[in-house]
DNA sequence: CTTGAACCTGACACCGGTGTCAACTTCTAC
DNA sequence: GTAGAAGTTGACACCGGTGTCAGGTTCAAG
């Protein structure tokens, strides 16, 4: 697929897949005129990348730490070193600890919400007041 | 307590403390030389502070949202508009999505960490290879 | 009074993934 | 062949909470 589906597919803009590309964290075959073809494995891969971004993970991280995954088809990989055993695990830590505090804010996000919607007099028309189960996560 | 003990108590810099006044979302006594004064209450606003910040909502929205939040002393709020309610609405689907996010790349960091452990014949003499339960959200 | 730790204000820099615009090329459907 | 959608490279800007340094002031203990 070209780059336009793949950021259909999954959902990050094609100004940062090409970043990702630059980066060295995704592979593109190229047609005769240059226009980037990617396989269907991109769109796990760049939802993989995504979320390793999301939760803070520079690309220099995510560059060592591709090639040590196991991928959605189950390709060969490295073993990860020591040294980047100790990386991931600090990693992991700071995730946890963000993981906390994102349960917080959402916990006081629910209260002051549903406080107003139990407290105002002026029930807003647009959103329904239900709100969502907790997130599985 | 001083801003030092403030900054040890809550585990967030003198340095942001600091900011986190002059964006008006902490208050503080002055003593007559000009020395912040905090009450015990400081700890856990500063906490929620922090976690709100980490979380992605910038300082005027923390700035929005701190009156209308239940306070540890259950001090007295004010009822968060329609217009805020929408906001704090969104802001709380796109934290679902992060944490979402996050938990995929623990997963991810599980994994490699596991498959490093398991697989290098040198075993880092550091880490014991004994990983956490899953966090409690 | 003296001394050293603690605090004050103000300023500068940073980081790095992403949005956006420009100018041009390639692809595709008719 | 031709028009228009889609892709390409390159460059510029941003954001905003935080680290850090400088130079000066205050506080508390001896």
């Amino acid at each position: 697929m070209r780059i336009g589906e793949l950021a259909r597919r999954s959902g990050v803009s094609e100004r940062s897949l090409r970043y990702y590309e630059d980066q060295g964290l995704l592979v593109s075959e190229r047609s005769p005129g240059g226009h980037r073809n990617f396989g269907d494995w991109a769109v796990d891969r760049v939802i993989r990348i995504q979320a390793l971004y999301a939760a803070g993970l520079n690309s220099a991280t995510i560059g060592r730490l591709l090639p040590c995954m196991r991928d959605a088809d189950g390709g060969p990989n490295e073993f990860a070193t020591g040294r980047l055993v100790d990386e991931l695990t600090a990693e992991r830590a700071r995730i946890d600890r963000l993981i906390a505090d994102l349960s917080l804010s959402r916990e006081i996000l629910d209260e002051t919400i549903a406080a107003a919607s139990a407290g105002l007099s002026d029930p807003a028309p647009h959103l329904p007041a239900g709100r969502p189960p907790a997130p599985r996560a």
